[in-house]
DNA sequence: GCCGGATCGTTCGGATCCGTACGATAGCCA
DNA sequence: TGGCTATCGTACGGATCCGAACGATCCGGC
């Protein structure tokens, strides 16, 4: 019924990931249906988190391109290595916590960092099991370069909005995230 | 002067993905002046676009965890499954571009599915570089039963919004993918 | 002192993820 | 018809990414 024969441009195509405007999202309703039947389905949600996937990607590709690639870093590269920049000697489990990344993954990207002698593990002497981390000079040059320009960028990039509209989308966007981990505390 | 000989719960840490409360928010401040110095940063719009990664990755995490785990399903997994499933026939290339991935991603993701038998690639005869997309017998039941519960988390998590706030939100998440992509449409 | 349970970071296997290079095909134009 | 260029999907190398299992270490009670 849909787009057997014909080839629908990526800007007409609403999908889980993407739903540009309000034609193809009914578009994309209609053949959900098709599909799905008569059960009943919330669009709403399913449209809002399919923008939140898309503007996060969005933005994480353009500071990706714009300003970590010439300096030959991954996103997640970054971010631990902002992370141990703000504090110094912080435990890993707590670094990895902080990048939102598994302790496996934290293991193998300080592995990568630290051949390229950006940062430092260090042991604990109280607990040994413990390992902190550390920017070395290196890392600390780095990043006091790199982080204008990221945080320049992310400037431009929201400052297309208002001021108020920063402030309702951030808090909105914590609700968010209050919404999945359960609330205790605020 | 930060965190060298204390131990900081994770719930207290402010970083670049995460940033929980208001005086975690002064304190990552205060650490990111004694990095950064007397430059000008954009304090709101880094906090804006960590919650924004922030929220993308634990939404993404409970509907994996709650949903698509039982399902032995991976994210990109079933995005590209949903694509395909909505728009019967596609092309690798759109589907790739509405599932937010490249088609190199796509091309191993797809080999997971075919391997699987949940997915078919199938040759075009007008334009032999082409290959369409579709989903086997096996694959549109598996989405018949999967995607219900998914949207019903979605669904769930969105819920916690009132309406007038979903509305919001979603309209300023795509000022954000628009503020990045450029605009011309719209 | 010691030992069972909890917690640390790492390893392992497997699935993404992407930029680049490549072979195959299509379409244009002389 | 031939060749030039653009575009298609894929192979490859390298970096994430994570759940599960593991050895090392700490700490509680005995």
């Amino acid at each position: 019924m849909f787009a057997s024969e014909r080839s629908w441009p990526p800007e007409a195509i609403a999908t889980l990931a993407r739903m540009p405007d309000r034609h193809t999202l009914e578009e994309t309703e209609r053949a959900m249906k098709d599909h799905v039947g008569a059960l009943p389905l919330d669009f709403a949600a399913a449209n809002a988190l399919s923008n939140l996937f898309r503007a996060a990607n969005a933005v994480r590709s353009e500071l990706t391109n714009r300003v970590l690639r010439q300096h030959d870093m991954t996103w997640t590269g970054f971010v631990v290595l902002w992370v141990v920049w703000i504090w110094d000697g912080m435990e890993t489990r707590h670094v990895a916590e902080s990048a939102d990344i598994s302790k496996a993954t934290l293991t193998g990207v300080v592995k990568t960092l630290e051949a390229r002698g950006l940062i430092a593990r260090e042991g604990d002497d109280n607990d040994r099991r413990l390992v902190r981390l550390r920017l070395t000079p290196e890392g600390i040059s780095l990043m006091e370069q790199i982080y204008p320009e990221f945080n320049a960028v992310e400037s431009e990039i929201i400052g297309q909005l208002s001021e108020r509209k920063v402030a309702t989308f951030t808090k909105t966007l914590r609700d968010v995230v209050n919404a999945v981990e359960g609330r205790d505390e605020d």
